[in-house]
DNA sequence: GATCAAATTTAGCCATGCCTAAATATTATG
DNA sequence: CATAATATTTAGGCATGGCTAAATTTGATC
C-alpha cells in the first residue's frame, strides 16, 4: 500500500475556519494590531469564546506559528498569520470590487458572496480578477485592497463620530457589514470621496452632517455615523 | 440562554463532500442513470470504498433521500439528489465558460478552478454569470449547461474509440479532466464543433483520424482518444 | 452446488471545529 | 488586601468525513 493520494487533505493547507480567525485577529487588533480577547473574537465570529480557545491554542501551535498567544491575555498575529490574513482581505476586497463593478452587484449585495469565496479563489483567479480590474486600490466601501505581497499602505481614517464639528472632512470608507445601513447611506449620497461636515446639534450619539453640496443638513442615527470613517478634507462644493 | 444563531451551521445546506459525491453519481450513472457501485465512487473521488459506504448510508435517510441504496447493489440518485447534482452541473459548467470567456483561462485551466468554486457560488452569483454569458448551451469542451430548473436535453454523443470508420462525425464534447491532453487537442484543432473522420488503421487502442481540412491522417493515443465524443455530422470540409 | 476471489460493509480510530458546563484566572472594588 | 464580577480556559461531547483492518456478501468457476 504505497503513499496513498488524498485529493481532499492534498496540502495541509487552510481551513475556511483558520483564515476567519487570522482574518477576525487582523480586523480587531486594528492599525496598532493590538492584543485581540477570546471575547472578542467568539462575537465578531459568532462563536463561543471556548472554541475560540481551543482555535487559538491550535494556531499557536503550528509550524510556522500564526499567531503568538499568551492564555488570558489575548492575540497577536505572527508573521505568518498576517501574511495570511491579508492575503484573504485581498481576495474580499477585490471579489467586491469585481462583483460591482462586472457583474452588476449593487454596494450592499457584494460583502456575503466576497465573504464566502475569498476562501477559495485561485492564484491564478485573483490574479485574473485583479487585471481586469486594472489592478483597484480600494474596494465598493472604499477600503484599502492589500497588495500582493501583504503590503497595506496606513491611512489615517478617523470614525466620524470621532471628527470636530466645522472642519472639512472627505468620507474615506464606510463599513460593509450592514447591507440596510448601505443603502440608507446611498439614498443619502454618502460614499466614499463625498466632501462632508459635522454641523452643531449632537443628541445622543446621532451626528448632524452636511453632505457634499447638500444645502439642509441629514441627522444620522447612531447606527449609520458608526459605519463612517473619514479623513481631512475640502469643505463640500457648494 | 436564547436560540443561539450559528453563523456556520447557517442552513443545514449541503457539504462539499455531499454536493461531489451526488455529482459523481450523476456523471458514473451516466444518461442512463444506471445503479453506480461503491468502488467506482471511490475511485472517481480519490476515496477508500469503506467512506463511500458511509457516506452512502447517510444519503439514503437524509429527510428528503437523496440516493436509492441497496447493500451491496450500488446506488442511484433519488429525485432530491438529481437536482441538486445537476445545480452543481449548471455551477460548474457556467463557471468554466466563464472563466474562459471572461477570465482569460484557457480550456485547459478552467476545470479545477470550476470544481472548487462551484460548491460555494450563490443563486444570485450563478443568474448574474449567466446573464453576463448571455445563457450559454455549453461549457468550453461541448458539455451541455443544465438549465436552472435542473433540465438537461439528452444528447446521442457516442465515445470516438466506438464510431464507425469513413462516417462522418463531428466532435461533442471533450473530457475535461486531463489539461495536458487538452493543450494536446487544442494543438491539434480537435474542438466541439469540428468535423472528423475516423481512417482505417486501428493499432491497439489509438485512432486514425482526419481532422477537418485536415490533409494528413492523424495517429491519437488512447488517452486522447478516450477522451472525445463525437455525433453523426458532414464529412470535413475539403 | 461448493469454493474462491473480488467487492462491499462493519468496526474502531482520528482530526476538525463546534457546543455546554464546570473550573480557574484576572481585574475591579470596597 | 479580600472579594466579587468577568473573562477565559478546561473537560467532556457531538457531527462530519476521512482511514485501516477485519468481517461478510456476491458472483463467477469448476
Ligand atoms: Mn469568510
Ligand atoms: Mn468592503
Ligand atoms: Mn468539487
Ligand atoms: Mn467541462
Amino acid at each position: 500500500m504505497y503513499d496513498l493520494v488524498q485529493p481532499r487533505n492534498r496540502i495541509p493547507a487552510n481551513t475556511e475556519s483558520v483564515d476567519d480567525y487570522l482574518k477576525a485577529i487582523l480586523e480587531l487588533g486594528g492599525p496598532e494590531e493590538a492584543r485581540v480577547t477570546s471575547n472578542a473574537l467568539a462575537q465578531h465570529l459568532g462563536v463561543r469564546a471556548a472554541s475560540v480557545t481551543g482555535m487559538l491554542q491550535k494556531l499557536a501551535l503550528q509550524k510556522p506559528s500564526y499567531v503568538k498567544y499568551e492564555k488570558h491575555h489575548g492575540v497577536r498575529l505572527a508573521p505568518a498569520g498576517k501574511m495570511r490574513a491579508l492575503e484573504i482581505l485581498r481576495h474580499h476586497r477585490l471579489l467586491e470590487r469585481y462583483l460591482h463593478d462586472f457583474l452588476d452587484y449593487s454596494w450592499d449585495e457584494v460583502h456575503d458572496d466576497a465573504e464566502r469565496l475569498e476562501h477559495f479563489i485561485s492564484e491564478r483567479l485573483e490574479d485574473r480578477i485583479a487585471a481586469k480590474l486594472g489592478y483597484p486600490e480600494t474596494d465598493p466601501h472604499g477600503h484599502l485592497i492589500p497588495e500582493r505581497n501583504g503590503a497595506l499602505p496606513p491611512r489615517q481614517e478617523v470614525l466620524l463620530s470621532k471628527w470636530a464639528c466645522g472642519v472639512p472632512a472627505v468620507v474615506s470608507s464606510v463599513s460593509d457589514r450592514d447591507s440596510s445601513a448601505l443603502r440608507e447611506m446611498e439614498r443619502l449620497g454618502l460614499r466614499p470621496g463625498v466632501g462632508i461636515k459635522v454641523e452643531a446639534g449632537t443628541r445622543g450619539a446621532t451626528v448632524l452632517v452636511r453632505i457634499g453640496s447638500g444645502v439642509e443638513p441629514v441627522r444620522l442615527s447612531e447606527r449609520l455615523a458608526a459605519g463612517i470613517s473619514v479623513l481631512a478634507g475640502p469643505a463640500p462644493a457648494r
